[in-house]
RNA sequence: CGGGGUGUGGCGCAGCCCGGUAGCGCACCUGCUUUGGGAGCAGGGGGUCGGAGGUUCAAAUCCUCUCACCCCGACCA
């Protein structure tokens, strides 16, 4: 590429509506431009990592037998329909045609692979199968953010499993679980592979892929001691009980204290000797108290899923109506709904809102003055000891950047995806479905690797192998040593950007750090001088100076330290 | 969906409180000089001030409605 033909339109300074790093720089440096809300157009430099990482995932979907196959966009209802999944997903776009049918715009694919199952599966001896695409996805995300991370049209690489049975189902998730770690690790990402929670839609079991990084949505627990790591939704730490002192119980007066801090504050006690009583509306359960220590934040995700419903908290009234007291005083003795605490409230004495306005009950021992359920209900917070080994635990941001999901066979039994086993039996196929998303990875390469002169990136994913600036377009021995490199460059397999601008070498120098391109090559007045030109890494900085015909070398040389491929 | 914020030339911003007919930096065009870390001088082009309505002699500025985008939360199959 010529920098003077080409579409880079790299800008000097933070755009406005940017605020994650990677948004920043992807803008910056010319990689994509937005169109709307989580709409974004990728430019030259941007479709080329694209098509980096895209690659790499197609060479290690291929080599675990995926076949790779393209599936519309635009979805007849029916398939929906009777997956059951046509209504209720607000994320979904729907539109119809000119004649009124209903058809959506496909945010997964789980019903049209189901359905092609059904159709062309028939025998035990189908199976397995791996089928996978790399294509747009479209969803009414209620919040799009942070650049390229959330985004309403978006690319993925899915591939879906089909098998005989649940051990075969196995055997093809390790597959993927194996490939994508190959994926990451050729991507030069840092990532952790997590428990997840399988969600509302069921399922046999899921991990993510995670990148930490600063501008990630979720968060992740991890244990430097043995591995464990999980996603805070569901990730259980065993919290640092407090000293209980021998208290007995009785009722004490905490005027205007609402809240922890407050009552703690008060009492002159350690908050974690209070109980935080939330109550919650199930959906169809109604009213449940919730109780979790007074440091500690309830986890919804942990809530629903110990109730197996949904729930939202109560409003003001709500708690008044079943509590007989406002918010702030409320507590479990006496209470007459449904309790369910906290796991770590087993043990121990606290004080607790007594259901009377401007009062507490001290004292109080879950499970003797009051009845109720336990569960793994509190958000892990850092320093919390692994279930596992008992280390103290690290939270951290991350980016979702993979995830795979055994879905047994909700979507085969509703479209009709059966097969014949050996002895002649009708069998349900099991499934599973497994995400990348190639954008994610592009911008969690650039959260991780960036530094304050812009993007570093890893050599595989790389939109370009090397950059050469001519100092000065002006002088013919100059401009001719950077063509001669610039063509040395292509027959030797590097892909180059000459920046053949007539700017100030300043400007240059500035964009190609900005850029990030592995190798930048300077010719310039040592070429006129000395005879020689700057081969330098983006990564270390470190520079060499070398005779025109050994720049290529000098390339390679530097790949070779920094590439693991 | 709840809360907060911002819309002024391609980009980043000032002007708005206190109404008087739009300005700065960068970018862009022309010329000359300059050429190793975002050059200098001179000249020049470009803006329905997000949109609609209203108040007023007069609206970027005040009022009402509306649209778009960003951030926090909820959601995220």
């Amino acid at each position: 590429m010529r920098r003077s033909q080409s579409l880079v339109p790299t800008l000097r300074e933070d755009p406005a509506d940017a605020e994650a790093l990677s948004h920043k720089l992807m803008l910056r440096a010319g990689l994509i431009r937005q169109l709307g809300a989580g709409i974004y157009l990728f430019l030259p430099l941007g479709q080329r990592v694209l098509d980096k990482v895209n690659a790499i995932i197609r060479e290690e979907m291929n080599a675990i037998g995926g076949q790779e196959i393209t599936m519309p966009v635009i979805h007849p209802a029916e398939i929906w329909k009777q997956s059951g999944r046509w209504e209720g997903i607000p994320e979904m776009f729907k539109l119809q045609d000119r004649y009124g049918r209903d058809l959506c715009l496909g945010m997964t694919h789980e019903e049209v692979v189901a359905w092609l199952a059904a159709r062309e599966i028939r025998s035990y001896r189908d199976l397995p199968q791996i089928w996978y695409q790399i294509q747009t996805k479209e969803r009414d995300e209620a919040r799009p953010r942070s650049g390229v991370l959330r985004t309403r049209e978006f690319l993925m690489k899915d591939s879906y499993t089909l098998d005989p049975d649940v051990a075969a189902l196995d055997r093809s998730y390790g597959a993927h679980d194996r490939a994508y770690r190959r994926i990451f690790d050729r991507c030069g990402l840092r990532y952790w592979v997590v428990q997840s929670d399988t969600g509302m839609m069921g399922g046999l079991g899921s991990h993510e892929f995670m990148a930490p990084a600063a501008a990630g949505e979720d968060e992740i627990a991890i244990c430097e001691g043995c591995g464990y790591a999980a996603n805070v939704e569901i990730a259980r730490g065993v919290p640092a009980p407090p000293a209980f002192p021998a208290w007995t119980r009785e009722e004490v007066a905490t005027p205007g204290a609402r809240t922890i801090a407050e009552v703690s504050r008060l009492l002159a006690i350690d908050p974690r000797l209070t109980i935080k009583s939330l109550l919650y509306i199930g959906k169809t359960s109604g009213p449940v108290l919730v109780l979790v220590r007074g440091d500690h934040a309830l986890h919804e995700r942990k809530l629903a899923r110990a109730l197996g419903q949904e729930v939202r908290p109560a409003h003001p009234d709500e708690v008044r109506q079943h509590l007989g007291a406002p918010a702030g005083s409320v507590g479990p003795v006496g209470a007459r709904v449904t309790v369910l605490a906290d796991e770590h409230l087993k043990d121990g004495v606290y004080v607790v809102g007594a259901n009377r306005d401007g009062f507490h009950l001290r004292g109080v021992a879950p499970g003797r003055d009051f009845d109720c359920r336990f569960a793994d209900l509190h958000t892990v917070t850092a320093g919390e000891a692994c279930v596992q080994c008992g280390k103290p635990l690290v939270v951290e941001k991350a980016i979702e950047i993979g995830n795979i999901f055994k879905l047994g066979t909700k979507y085969s039994v509703a479209l009709d995806a059966m097969y014949l086993d050996e002895s002649g039996r009708e069998q349900p196929i099991v499934m599973g479905s497994y995400g990348i998303g190639p954008a994610r990875i592009a911008a969690a390469a650039i959260e991780q690797l960036a530094d304050g002169d812009g993007i570093v990136w890893p050599w595989s994913i790389a939109p370009l192998h090397v950059y050469i600036v001519c100092v000065n377009v002006k002088d013919q021995a100059q401009r001719a040593a950077a063509e001669a490199i610039y063509d040395a460059c292509r027959t030797h397999g590097l892909e180059a950007m000459l920046d053949d601008r007539d700017e100030r070498p300043g400007v240059k120098f500035k964009d190609a750090d900005l850029l990030g391109i592995p190798v930048r090559v300077t010719v310039g007045n040592s070429l006129v001088k000395e005879g020689v030109v700057e081969v330098r890494s983006r990564k270390t900085r470190q520079e060499s100076r070398v005779p025109q015909d050994k720049v290529i070398d000098a390339v390679h040389a530097i790949r070779a330290t920094e590439s693991r491929n």
